[in-house]
DNA sequence: CCTGACTACGTTACCGGTAAACCTGGCAGA
DNA sequence: TCTGCCAGGTTTACCGGTAACGTAGTCAGG
């Protein structure tokens, strides 16, 4: 990388401030020395460099980290592409990085990123350890909360609250008659959200007199395999569940699969339900009943929050991005 | 952010050279002035800069930018992931941006990531900008081509060829009887890499003398309902088929879903196959017959391609993964 | 006792931008 | 004619690190 400002300047035969000032589409220049400036650093091969600039500034540098439980999930994926969409329109550029629900990896992360100094951070869910809060208060960058919403978020928050997705699913399934509801999940340690919507579930049957049987937590990736494996299990230990509530919509497909391996009727000898509104799930023989979660639309709110605090401009610190729970013909 | 080497210089009673060393774990200090040393940058609460770090050194920072095609691609998910985890291992942070399979967009980020000076730069395709060739070529940046193979790349390549995939599931459904087959794609115009695919199937039934029969491309996002739609209208233009060849295992499924909603018994009186390896496609009532792409191996091998360049290791140019096809009961 | 090597630091000069203060010539108005 | 102002610049002082080099003190060996 050879050419810069100075280089631009020399030819031109003005200052290296002019050229600044050209090249970020500032005041102060002719037209000709506009030109003249453009037409060096393009026959240079001028490549800006960013890392001077916002050094030299000591401000804004357009670089946002993002923080995502597992870069794997199809569901973080569209939350991914809905934040890149809004960023790189305005400009910025998207560091990510992985926690693997783990609020340990997420402090690591967050401590090789500030030190970056990003234009801000989006975090996934409502729980960190204080270290990082503190790192980030001090530093008092924006954040974004998404994903898990919080009333009591340390900047900003983007998203729904996934205790409210159990307990409704709870309460639709127990309007279709069911009574006795098993629960399927994963990674039950770690993901605390995961858990959040097993609690309201949980706490709406209870609430109507009829609570849960029987649930069967894994520890594994939340995938197809494991809802079959899950069910299975489930099932060898209690036969006698009208209904089982999955993690997510790949387990529940993986559950549909098991009960149509064992010639259980879906949804007459048991009810299936899974979470999240994955494509696929709408496109069964019979349609999944699952809560619909609009992925793109909250990275795109958080991108649009964390702008909003980046350019001054008032916006709420909590935003609710409603789910929608989908009833489908498998419950 | 308040504390720098030089508050941590003055309260430890050192310099801020010393202070460096110490943080980076050098030499040329006692035992003694690292422990006071450590100790008061804990107590200040000193957040390192990389900003001045990398611009101060002007060199490799610790930045890598990757550029995928979609973000919301499971395929691609799985990639990011694998390089993520070998990257965040080694100290490395991951920039990302999409390009939507333009390479203009490709350039217009490249552009931008460049200007951040990063360690290395991670593509997804063989096909770029001129512009963006000659970018990477005189910035002497490494650089990795993934996903599709290519024997002259910009510096390395790690993937697989599209174009044997496609005929090697073309000789294999020939080998199974067929002999009329169909293909349904999408994102057509922009997706070289389908494109690929498409040509090695056409290539391979030729030569058998048992030629594409008819071809479907969608203007579309290639997921289940495209699949379903293409298989529909494709078979509204030609009924007389044995076979139908997918972009993708996801559209395959869409495919399923409209055979199984008319009645048309797969594999009787229709094959299908895929392309991908989604896991929901191994857990079908039937197996989808594919060819599975090791997704994770290939982002790691990318990124362990790329760290060996960056310390100077000897390492090969192009790496190739190979794809398994995997005879399902669908083709 | 002098020399050379080694340890444990300190000093200085940058890296490539940006902000802010500072020039300067020409022209309008008093 | 003098003054003030404005367009169109230039100059200077950083930002927070790092590399390269300088230097004082110590110690062993000849």
């Amino acid at each position: 990388m050879k050419a810069n400002l100075e280089d631009i300047a020399k030819a031109a035969g003005v200052s290296k401030m002019t050229v600044s000032r050209v090249l970020r589409g500032g005041t102060g220049f002719s037209d000709e020395t506009r030109d003249r400036v453009r037409k060096v650093a393009e026959s240079l091969g001028y490549v800006p460099n960013k890392l001077a600039a916002a050094f030299g500034a000591d401000q804004a540098s357009t670089l946002v980290g993002m923080c995502v439980p597992r870069l794997t999930s199809g569901l973080f994926g569209h939350v991914l592409d809905g934040v890149d969409r809004a960023l790189s329109r305005l400009g910025y550029q998207l560091i990510i990085g992985a926690n693997n629900h783990s609020t340990e990896e997420e402090e690591a992360w967050v401590r090789q990123i500030v030190s970056w100094r990003p234009a801000g951070l989006i975090l996934s869910g409502r729980t960190h350890q204080p270290g990082t809060v503190d790192l980030l208060r001090q530093a008092a960058m924006p954040v974004v909360e998404i994903w898990d919403l919080t009333t009591s978020p340390i900047d900003m928050s983007v998203g729904f609250s996934h205790f409210d997705c159990g307990a409704e699913m709870g309460q639709h399934l127990l309007r279709r008659g069911r009574r006795r509801a098993g629960y399927v999940g994963a990674l039950a340690r770690a993901d605390v959200m995961g858990q959040a919507r097993l609690d309201g579930f949980r706490a709406a049957l209870a609430e109507a007199g009829h609570p849960l049987v029987a649930s069967e937590l894994l520890l594994d990736m939340p995938g197809f395999y494991a809802g079959l494996y899950g069910l299975e299990t489930l099932l060898s230990r209690t036969r006698d569940l009208d209904v089982v509530y999955f993690h997510n919509d790949e387990m529940a497909i993986g559950g549909l699969a098991h009960a149509q391996s064992r010639g259980i009727r879906v949804p007459e000898d048991l009810g299936i339900a899974g979470w999240g509104g994955m494509e696929a799930a709408s496109i069964l023989p019979r349609r999944l009943t699952t809560t619909v979660v609009p992925t793109t639309a909250i990275g795109k709110a958080a991108a649009e929050a964390l702008v909003a605090r980046l350019k001054g401009e008032p916006g709420q610190d909590v935003t609710v991005v409603p789910t929608r729970l989908v009833p489908g013909e498998t419950g």
